[in-house]
DNA sequence: CACGTTCTACCATTGAATGGAAGGTGCGTT
DNA sequence: AACGCACCTTCCATTCAATGGTAGAACGTG
């Protein structure tokens, strides 16, 4: 045995390691690290410490793994979608102040929408702020925005691949959905996950008219009133669009 | 030459490549970061697509490089400082709606106080969101209230390593603000950045009186009123404290 | 059209990565 | 108090994955 009996590069573990962390979870143990990423306890226990040497990870006493606070700065710092959340924060802010509303900005990665931002409707305690969280497209008024705007070709590559886990959803009632999204302009969707709130949602349009994100926002049911919140929603997703011009 | 005619190993590298993009710039040129991160351009253009495989990377079309938004995800995801910013976010939302000021939330990470999470007033554009990023102790209200609430060591190794690239404050003169802001329990700062703002803040002590944060606000010169503004985030700060617990 | 620049691919060389085994350490149990 | 267990940490001979100079492809430019 030498240089990886798996067959792995050191790149691909280091990857893993940093992967081993289940969603929410800050802190691991060392044997469970191991245990998760696949790797030997003598290998990851190696790699963690090159790792914490740096500060990508933090190695407390006692084995007890942590992402590290430099790797957060870095990340954030230079986040992908640095540009997008600069642009959008002020309107977010202007929507969330003037219909006082949850109000959230996703971007499409894969068959998902991918929250990058959430401002928490004020004064409310509910809808806790799930910033770097994920939802399929079929089921979020984001994601079905997002995806309504992509390329025919994207589309049908997605409906193809579409399969609902629950079953509740058939492919034909995504690709209607989709398809009154793209001719209004907007998408409103009774809360899958809680049934008493509405989602509604519009596309980020650049300069180039390609859709880059969706701006959306949480309402409670009986505070449902389209006729003000998607002009509202639709003007900000403009000024954004303007902004990354 | 075989690995490393650097004497460095690949997760050295591989931090390397991370760390080379500066503050604030998401993509950078192949060459360019081959070139900042020290690395013969073979090697970083191995390591870039190898990462890039995994998403950590994103490596586009005629090598224009930007960090992976699955690294931004998992990295948020399991951010070290999730506990406390899910604890904080809510009192923080109280002040900024009862005062209408910037909040911000920092922890201690060497001899500066990194900023986790930001609010910025309702309304104002002025003050852009930090998020991740830093500011010397000495010359911030969060850092002042961190340090001055450390252990005596790591005040004393503080000061003596303290040197203002400025000149223009002396380690007495922090050693006095110190002093005072362990006393007081809070900390005023004119502001330095910008001389129409004041900064106050104070510790976010732990279930067991271990300082580990520091919440504060950002308000204009002529708003300030200390005899408001303290008391609410004294309370703040002990609800978040009391949450962590 | 030639030249400079940058990205990408190749491949023989070799020392860095590997992981089993052994030694600590702390904790709960008998 | 002694034992057992589970976990962390260190060591080191083996060997294959990482390395980077070189060369070619793909641009853009004067």
């Amino acid at each position: 045995m030498a240089n990886s009996a798996s067959g792995d590069s050191v790149v691909d573990r280091v990857v893993r390691v940093i992967e081993a962390f289940p969603e929410g979870v800050t802190t691991l143990q060392l044997t469970e690290l191991a245990d998760r990423a696949g790797l030997p306890l003598s290998s990851a226990h190696r790699l963690v410490r090159q790792l914490s040497h740096h500060g990508l990870l933090d190695l407390g006493a006692g084995g007890t793994v942590r992402l590290g606070l430099r790797l957060w700065e870095l990340v954030n710092r230079n986040s992908p979608t640095l540009a997008l959340r600069t642009a959008a924060m002020p309107f977010m802010e202007d929507i969330q102040q003037v219909l006082n509303q949850n109000v959230n900005l996703a971007v499409l990665d894969g068959w998902e929408a991918l929250f990058v931002e959430r401002l928490s409707r004020r004064g409310s305690v509910a809808n806790r702020a799930q910033i770097a969280g994920r939802m399929p497209v079929h089921i979020s008024s984001a994601g079905l925005a997002l995806m309504s705007h992509q390329s025919r070709e994207l589309q049908a590559e997605y409906l193809r691949h579409f399969n609902d886990p629950a079953g509740k959803v058939s492919a034909d009632v995504v690709r209607h959905l989709l398809a009154e999204a793209a001719q209004q302009g907007y998408v409103q969707l009774a809360g899958v996950v809680d049934p008493d709130t509405w989602g509604i949602a519009v596309p980020v349009m650049n300069g180039k008219r390609k859709t880059i994100a969706a701006l959306g926002v949480v309402v409670p049911l009986a505070e449902m009133r389209l006729q003000a919140l998607v002009p509202a929603l639709q003007t900000a997703a403009r000024g954004i669009g303007r902004q990354l011009a």
